[in-house]
DNA sequence: AACGAACCCAACCGCCCAACG
DNA sequence: TCGTTGGGCGGTTGGGTTCGT
């Protein structure tokens, strides 16, 4: 059928927001509330289109905008959440308080893709290949200044760095496509479907992909683990989702609980030590990298440079031991 | 210092969908 | 049921800025 424009373009004024047409929106706004987008402009005396000035409030003006750099949480949160949601946006900035869609596309499109093209991972399906890869990253003395860097990234190559347990989503897969074969009543309840925690805890890496599921930064921080039976209930019950599809599964995941890695940096520190947050209950959580952003000279805590935050990205992929099985020099 | 290339990001475009009459 | 509308979404553009030579 098609559509048409939102508003009659003669006239009316485009291209970059002056900060006195900033200001009559703002006025506006604050007098009226917003809504009703079309009839916004006119009302507000502002010669631009309603749907101009919608996402001039949205992306810019909105109060609870945060600015400034993607802090190193924020930046895995997205990756991590793009490997489950796709091109998404919306959904992933749902995730991230105070940052907008447009912002974290133009992030992802700017840093994080090339990013991960350079460590050869294909910004799409997250899946290493070999094609994409950047030999200079691996072979970067930076990296090889300590070998679990180096061994992460050859175990990045050997493709064990799934965003999300690919395992876990199988499981949950398989679950729900026995479930739709089987007329059997489905169980009632986690603990007696055919799956139990010990089944989870055998899934390589599983325990610690649970293991690090945090509450968001604006909730309660989480030091002790994460058990399987904290999960929410659509997430263990899958009795109650007989008729649903694995990418509710993954919306799930991604309503509740956002998955950190277990290890990360300590940045303060100056040979950049790897903590194990679930062994030394240490204090540091992403609600602290959170508070900062309030204050008016913010104190990130984030890596400071490119390099760095791979660095980081690789560390997190300790969590995934490097079967011994796999020899690496069958690679080289 | 000058120039072009590369980068960044606000803003726009056009499609989609739910709500409504 | 169908057409219209408002609003949301992902993709793209283009101008300003930074970087490299």
């Amino acid at each position: 059928m098609g559509r048409a424009p939102c508003c009659d373009k003669s006239g009316l004024k485009r291209g970059p927001w002056t900060p006195e047409e900033d200001q009559k929106l703002l006025d506006y706004i604050h007098q009226h509330g917003y809504g009703n987008w079309r009839t916004l402009p006119k009302n507000a005396g502002l010669q631009r289109c309603g749907k101009s000035c919608r996402l001039r409030w949205t992306n810019y003006l909105r109060p609870d905008i945060k600015r400034g750099r993607f802090s190193f949480e924020e930046e895995e949160t997205i990756i991590q959440l793009h490997g489950i949601l796709g091109n998404k946006w919306s959904a992933i900035a749902a995730r991230l308080p105070g940052r907008t869609d447009n912002e974290i596309k133009n992030y992802w499109n700017t840093h994080i893709r090339k990013r991960l093209l350079r460590m050869g991972i294909d910004p799409v399906t997250h899946a290493p290949r070999l094609d994409l890869l950047d030999f200079s990253s691996i072979v970067n003395p930076c990296l090889f200044s300590n070998s679990a860097s180096a061994q992460v990234n050859f175990s990045r190559l050997l493709g064990v760095d799934p965003p999300i347990n690919p395992e876990l989503l199988r499981l949950a897969t398989s679950l729900l496509l026995s479930q739709h074969q089987n007329s059997n009543p489905a169980p009632q309840n986690f603990e007696e479907s055919q799956l139990t925690n010990q089944q989870f805890q055998e899934i390589p890496g599983f325990t610690t992909v649970a293991s690090t599921f945090v509450p968001f930064p604006n909730e309660a921080p989480v030091s002790q683990p994460k058990l399987v039976d904290e999960f929410p209930s659509n997430l263990t019950d899958f009795s109650s989702s007989s008729n649903s599809q694995i990418s509710d599964l993954a919306s799930s995941l991604t309503e509740d609980y956002v998955p950190f890695p277990t290890y990360d940096y300590d940045y303060r520190s100056s040979d950049q030590s790897l903590i194990d947050h679930s062994s030394t209950n240490s204090t540091f959580n992403s609600h602290d990298s959170y508070q900062s952003f309030g204050s008016s000279s913010p104190t990130y805590i984030t890596s400071s440079t490119e390099d760095e935050r791979e660095i980081s990205y690789c560390s997190n992929m300790l969590k995934f031991d490097l079967p011994d099985l796999l020899d690496v020099n069958e690679f080289m």
